[in-house]
DNA sequence: CGAAAGGCTCTTTTT
DNA sequence: GAGCCTTTCG
């Protein structure tokens, strides 16, 4: 029973997983198998020293990784997983807020406002306060105002903190932000956090009852906690002082989001009797490609050096390549996919293609979709950042909470019902004259216009019409949201809204239409919840569960991910594209060396996600904000000791080490067939391996090649190069 | 009021 | 290149 959970641990990840007492850190290298100890730790903790499941708490920095913690644990611990507070920081203060938010004035009904809303309303804090919104940029506000909560500082203090004209701004918006976010009853991101401090800070007795719950609280990912985050888990540990915490500073991406390394670098100071425990082993990768990494990372000036090692083979080289542009990149990255998995000991969803931003997906989208290779693409955009899905959660959150201003505001018009600009805008200075929120204006208006009070009403009457039955809508949904569960209240939304209407009126719509029944699926989970709870938990995961966790782990796809996405996760095969200067590192950080040094972090999480081969590419020139530009090789390709790279080793930097590197790979021209298997016209009918049927609209003739323009019964309109695209012709039209 | 067009900016990473 | 905002017109 207790052997079990230490079999096959190494000596120092035994201790971890044994060490019972006090403050503890674990320093964990990549793939040292962190995941492992904390999730022996916590059963180890249950089954070994009889600490019970609900008196443990483990955080975690994504959602995902909570899940898949749970997941595990379930092995190990089965239905006592139950019981255990998993979550991130953000999902655990949550929590406590609904239930004892209320002792400071926090309304239970609180909705969570995203960046996006959070946009909204500092652009309206600007406007209110009169400051020109061409100079003060409502991100950089945001971005100060975050930062200041995150260091749990209040407006005050974060005035006394700097002095400039711009920290006066951001005094002032983040002054009247807050008071928005009350009218409303609204928290953002960083209000979860700073609010459950201070909930803590004013009511000792409700932390103290968390206190004595909680006898156990590790924290994962450590080296990207904030202040805040850190305050938090010091008070929720205060008393019993076991507070485990496990990270990797070389790891740690995420200051730009006000996380703070200092947390992890000064816990030994904070906690001169924390034990620390260094696992340094690592289990994933090649000799070949840890040394790399190391070498990459020990190019840092502000690091503590630490040894890591692996009994694992040396492996294969690492490939470096020029390509001419991010078109040749994507195809000789599928092409390389394709070899690589011909041989059947590679699948696709042994590979990832790692870049550093966004925006880059999409020339590897359509490349991906040119030659009919299956790939998953994480985090594109978001599901719940569709505008038809924030529409509906928006009607959701009115009813739920009518004080939602900046809901009402997004859907007081879609579908358009006749409240333009204007009369909103009239209606909104109306209702702030007279200390109302919109709800309640509106149900003000109501009442005027049914006393026939036409003078004193701010809008045309045709305004106020629309109003009125808008207000009256509202009314017979709240009516039905408390009887209802939130499946069929959807579809009550969706139906009096007429906004299925509203949407099948674009093109699109017939996709938009299937996002809405997707998501009125996924509300199928809470049908067991009685009506009053069900659509305040439904919309609890809506805001703090960004991605849908498609844990499509079963389908056979190429991984594609930004670099921060991909920490924490690992690939047999790893590409890394774009590693040019201004885009990898990133030019933004060319200011600031500590900025810099985290570019080069991010760049050995990459590198340390590959298990068995890496691929690091640069191309010549990019289109970088709609600019063809060219670009020098990434720095970083510079840090990698050239014995480790095939071919001449010499980075690709050189123009004479360029054939050598493409030899190393399938050059995409030269293996495209010179015959074409298949010929079509215009009429034809065609048969996809992955779009499936479909009619050739046009086909025309490109460089080499011909490209078809064919509308797929599912998958719709697609451009397809013949000589790649799994196409069959089908006899019988 | 609402749709359409043009001009503008900004492009990093996300709980 | 894309999304956002403003302007313009019906």
């Amino acid at each position: 029973m207790t052997l079990d959970l230490l079999a096959g641990l190494n000596a120092a990840q035994q201790k971890a997983v044994e060490a019972l007492e006090g403050p503890i850190l674990i320093l964990a290298g990549p793939g040292s198998g962190k995941t492992r100890v904390i999730t022996h730790r916590i059963a180890y903790l249950v089954r070994v020293w009889n600490v019970g499941p609900r008196r443990i708490m483990a955080v975690t920095f994504t959602n995902k990784a909570a899940a898949e913690m749970k997941e595990r644990l379930s092995r190990m611990l089965g239905k006592m997983v139950e019981q255990l507070t998993v979550g991130t920081f953000h999902a655990c203060c949550a929590r406590f807020l609904r239930i004892d938010g209320p002792a400071i004035g926090i309304d239970r009904n609180f909705v969570i406002y995203d960046d996006d809303d959070q946009l909204r309303l500092v652009k309206k804090a600007i406007e209110e306060l009169g400051l020109d919104p061409q100079k003060v940029t409502p991100r950089a506000v945001i971005s100060g105002i975050s930062a200041a909560k995150s260091q749990l500082l209040t407006p005050e203090a974060c005035a006394r903190q700097g002095h400039s004209y711009f920290d006066e701004i951001v005094k002032r918006v983040y002054e009247r932000y807050q008071e928005m976010l009350a009218n409303s009853h609204a928290l953002d991101f960083d209000d979860l956090l700073m609010t459950t401090v201070r909930l803590f800070q004013q009511k000792p007795e409700i932390l103290e009852k968390y206190q004595n719950r909680y006898l156990h609280l590790l924290v994962d990912e450590f080296q990207d906690t904030n202040i805040a985050q850190y305050v938090l888990a010091k008070q929720l540990s205060g008393k019993h002082k076991n507070i485990c915490v496990v990270g990797d500073p070389d790891q740690s991406i995420y200051s730009w989001r006000h996380a703070d390394i200092r947390n992890i670098l000064n816990f030994e100071k904070d906690f001169p009797q924390a034990q620390v425990f260094y696992l340094e082993q690592n289990y994933r990768s090649t000799g070949t490609i840890l040394e790399a990494a190391t070498s990459i990372i020990s190019h840092n000036q502000q690091r503590k050096p630490k040894e890591l090692w692996t009994q694992n083979e040396k492996g294969s080289p690492i490939v470096v390549a020029e390509v001419a542009d991010e078109w040749e990149e994507a195809s000789q990255v599928v092409n390389e996919i394709d070899k690589l998995t011909r041989t059947k000991e590679v699948k696709l969803r042994d590979c990832a293609v790692m870049y550093r931003t966004n925006a880059q997906s999409r020339v590897l989208e359509e490349t991906f979709m040119r030659y009919g290779t299956p790939y998953k693409l994480v985090g594109g955009t978001r599901f719940y950042e569709r505008k038809e899905i924030k529409d509906i959660i928006a009607y959701l959150r009115l009813l739920h909470n009518p004080f939602d201003s900046v809901s009402l505001a997004r859907i007081v018009n879609v579908p358009g019902r006749g409240i333009g600009h204007q009369s909103f805008n009239q209606f909104t200075a109306w209702a702030g004259q007279q200390g109302l929120s919109h709800y309640a204006a509106l149900q003000r208006l109501a009442e005027l216009n049914q006393q026939g009070a036409k003078s004193s009403l701010p809008v045309t009457s045709r305004a106020v019409a629309a109003f009125q039955k808008f207000f009256e809508l509202l009314e017979g949904l709240i009516e039905v949201s408390r009887k209802s569960s939130v499946m069929e209240l959807l579809g009550e939304v969706v139906a009096r809204t007429g906004y299925k209407g509203y949407l099948f009126a674009e093109d699109d719509g017939e996709d938009r239409w299937e996002n809405i029944q997707e998501l009125q699926s996924s509300a199928r989970d809470y049908e067991v919840l009685p009506p009053g709870e069900a659509l305040g938990a439904f919309l609890e995961k809506v805001a703090l569960v960004q991605d849908v966790d498609e844990l499509d782990e079963k389908s056979d796809a190429v991984t594609l991910i930004t670099l921060h996405k991909a920490k924490g996760l690992e690939y047999s095969v790893v590409f890394i594209i774009g590693l040019e200067e201004k885009l990898f590192p990133h030019i933004r950080s060319y200011e600031d060396p500590a900025q810099l040094e985290e570019e080069r972090r991010l760049c050995y999480v990459g590198v340390t996600r590959a298990k068995k081969r890496l691929y690091l590419f640069h191309a010549n020139q990019r289109i970088l904000m709609g600019m063809r530009s060219s670009g020098e090789p990434s720095r970083f390709l510079d840090d990698i000791p050239a014995k480790l790279i095939a071919g001449d080793g010499q980075g690709g930097k050189p123009a004479a080490g360029r054939q050598e590197h493409k030899a190393a790979l399938s050059s995409w021209k030269s293996e495209a067939p010179k015959t074409l298997l298949i010929s079509v016209k215009a009429g034809d009918s065609v048969i996809h391996k992955v779009f499936g049927e479909g009619v050739v609209i046009s086909c025309q003739p490109v460089t080499n090649d011909f490209e078809a323009l064919v509308n797929f019964k599912g998958a719709g309109l697609k451009k397809l190069l013949l000589s790649l695209a799994p196409l069959k012709k089908l006899d019988n039209p």
